[in-house]
RNA sequence: GCGCCUAUAGCUCAAUUGGAUAGAGCGUCGGGCUUCGAACCCGAAGGUUGGGGGUUCGAGACCCUCUAGGCGCGCCA
């Protein structure tokens, strides 16, 4: 369903359409689409632009080969004349439309907020892109989280609920790759560990897993299973050891991601793709698509064939899957579940993959089905020094270690306020020093603060709040800051439609930055419950709907809105 | 050597995807609570958007080139 807000707004846009048709020269009108550029409203920056702006006139002036004030000026000349709700329209140069929109246009917003609810803002604008799965952090289950994962988790699971809240049938998931060497690295570094525990001395391999958190996890073992494993079987022990540490760790990442406030629709575990048959049925598949072929006693994909710079093994010479082989299952795994679109966060040590994922689903039968989005790298340092986030060093800095020391709200907020593509610097110390200023707080204060007055209002004038909630004095809003608000609380969903399209969440997070800025300047000039009821009531109508709006915009961070702070 | 990402105020980052005078937070300086929450507001200082060239009515954004940083380039995962 789409706000009346923007039905009005489409309405004005195809009615100055249709005014630009009547303008084109008869070649550009009798010709193709692209004769005639469309007009596209936007919010205008500065207030002296009116409400909205549209440069189409520029656009226009361009392929016509006029002058664009020109233009400009014979699109506001026939007025305001079937254009709903302006109130204005002038046209300004080098060739800008600029509308105005009526008061009541803008009180209408507010009465509109207040009848949807948190439903507000919701539109269908990327329903035709789903169903969409997106994956992201997929971990090697061989250590906690680290920092870098947080960042593509916040980023990931707003994603996913902006896509929703714009319509797109959205899921979520990630893949846990517990196969191959890696596996054996860490049961190997587990017994390590064990050994050590029980008395016998052992140094963990020279390509293992030095991190503390391996001794605890030697401890569960010792607990679950004494000493049996001290003198097993070497390839039966490594087998058992592996899955318990992968247990173990997986449960313990998940538990970090729930805490994060990051819940998958799905986990798929790269074992039982090997174990299923499903790799050799892909791999099957791409062989009868003709795909693939054998040369040195290795099977190849064809990438170069989908744009990727070179082709790609997926079965050695010695009969094993690589990786991608268990990729190509994986990604044929997703389209046979029926997902149109399918959506990978990487982290930036992956962006040489891109290439080869893309041509693999090509191969696969569904060219342009993959998107890749790289979460940008977050160098760490704390102070002065720089940290290392390597497992293999020992040294980590933990997801969970972050969120305990700064909190969850501040440390999502810290992440998605950033665009993905950024290469941001944590500073540990900054983080833990600047999380009683972090901009989050600025956001829930406004909401916090919105809270206290309606409690206010619920205790003294308890009528008054019920006529607000009805909206029914909407009309009497109209000072500046009153409508500098509202404007802003109108833009929501096309922000987070615009926001889910681009894979862009910070908007979000500017966004709920502006709005609490615009409700923060509103509360020092208006006083809300004054002596005029009807504009108590009405002021009590704008708090209510900013109220919605804000907790809706931190819902998609994953922040939480609180009553009191 | 090739490819991808990045370079914007002292620091951390935005900029409605090519639009009007490049904006926030932190930090610095100066104001504002007798009244709904001062975790707030108002003001000031701070910029050759890494350098150079180009495209056009218009470029922080697009093209070329140079510089600097990060990452990748395996029958590893």
């Amino acid at each position: 369903m789409e706000d009346r807000y923007q039905a009005l707004l489409t309405a004005v846009a195809q009615a100055l359409d249709q005014r630009l048709q009547g303008l084109a020269p008869a070649s550009a009108a009798a010709g193709t689409h692209d004769g005639i550029p469309r007009v596209v409203l936007t919010p205008a920056r500065d207030a002296r632009h009116g409400d909205f702006a549209t440069p189409v006139a520029l656009a226009a002036a361009k392929i016509w080969k006029r002058n664009p004030l020109e233009i400009a000026r014979a699109l506001a000349e026939a007025g305001t004349q079937g254009l709903p709700e302006v109130a204005r329209i002038e046209a300004a140069p080098p060739g800008f439309v600029n509308v105005t929109m009526t008061g009541s246009f803008w009180s209408g917003v507010v009465r509109e907020v207040l009848e949807r609810g948190e439903d507000f803002g919701k539109s269908t604008a990327l329903a035709s892109l789903g169903p969409v799965l997106v994956e992201f952090v997929s971990a090697n289950p061989t250590g906690p989280l680290v920092v870098v994962q947080g960042r593509s988790s916040a980023l990931g699971s707003s994603l996913v609920a902006m896509l929703r809240f714009a319509g797109a049938e959205a899921a979520s998931e990630t893949y846990v790759n517990d196969a191959g060497a890696q596996l054996d690295r860490l049961a190997d570094s587990l017994f390590a560990r064990y050994a050590t525990l029980l008395g016998r001395p052992t140094p963990v391999p020279e390509d293992g897993y030095p991190g503390e958190y391996l001794v605890d996890v030697a401890r569960a073992l010792i607990q679950r299973d004494g000493e049996r494993w001290l003198d097993a079987d070497a390839n039966e022990r490594r087998r058992a050891l592996g899955r318990f540490a992968r247990d173990l760790i997986v449960e313990q990442q998940r538990q970090d991601l729930e805490r994060f406030r990051v819940r998958f629709d799905t986990w798929v575990s790269e074992a039982t793709l090997h174990e299923s048959g499903a790799i050799a049925r892909t791999l099957e598949q791409l062989r009868a698509s003709g795909h693939v072929y054998e040369q040195d006693g290795a099977l190849w994909l064809r990438a170069t064939a989908f744009g990727d710079e070179k082709d790609r093994v997926l079965v050695r010479s010695d009969g094993r899957p690589t990786y991608l082989a268990a990729d190509a299952a994986y990604h044929a795994d997703k389209l046979r579940r029926g997902y149109r679109y399918l959506i990978d966060i990487l982290g930036p040590d992956h962006h040489g993959y891109i290439a080869r994922l893309n041509a693999l689903v090509a191969a696969l039968g569904h060219p342009g089905a993959l998107e890749v989005l790289i979460a940008q790298h977050v160098t760490l340092k704390r102070g002065e020094e720089k940290v290392s986030m390597s497992k293999r060093a020992g040294e980590l800095v933990t997801l969970r270690e972050v969120i305990e020391q700064v909190g969850v709200d501040a440390a999502r907020f810290y992440f998605i306020n950033r665009s993905p593509e950024s290469h941001l610097v944590f500073d540990l110390a900054l983080a833990v020093e600047q999380s009683a200023n972090n901009p989050v707080y600025y956001v829930q204060y406004g909401h916090a603060r919105i809270a206290s007055i309606l409690r206010k209002a619920a205790a003294s004038h308890g009528s008054l709040l019920e006529r607000a909630q009805a909206g029914r004095d909407v009309e009497r809003l109209g000072h500046a800051r009153e409508i500098a608000l509202i404007r802003r609380l109108a833009d929501f969903g096309r922000t987070v439609a615009s926001a889910a399209q681009a894979r862009a969440p910070h908007r979000v997070a500017e966004y709920a930055l502006d709005l609490a800025a615009g409700f923060h300047t509103f509360y020092t000039d208006c006083v809300v419950l004054g002596e005029d009821e009807g504009l108590s009531s009405a002021r009590l109508s704008l708090c209510l709907a900013t109220k919605t709006v804000l907790a809706s915009a931190l819902g998609l961070l994953g922040v939480t809105a609180p009553e009191h702070m």
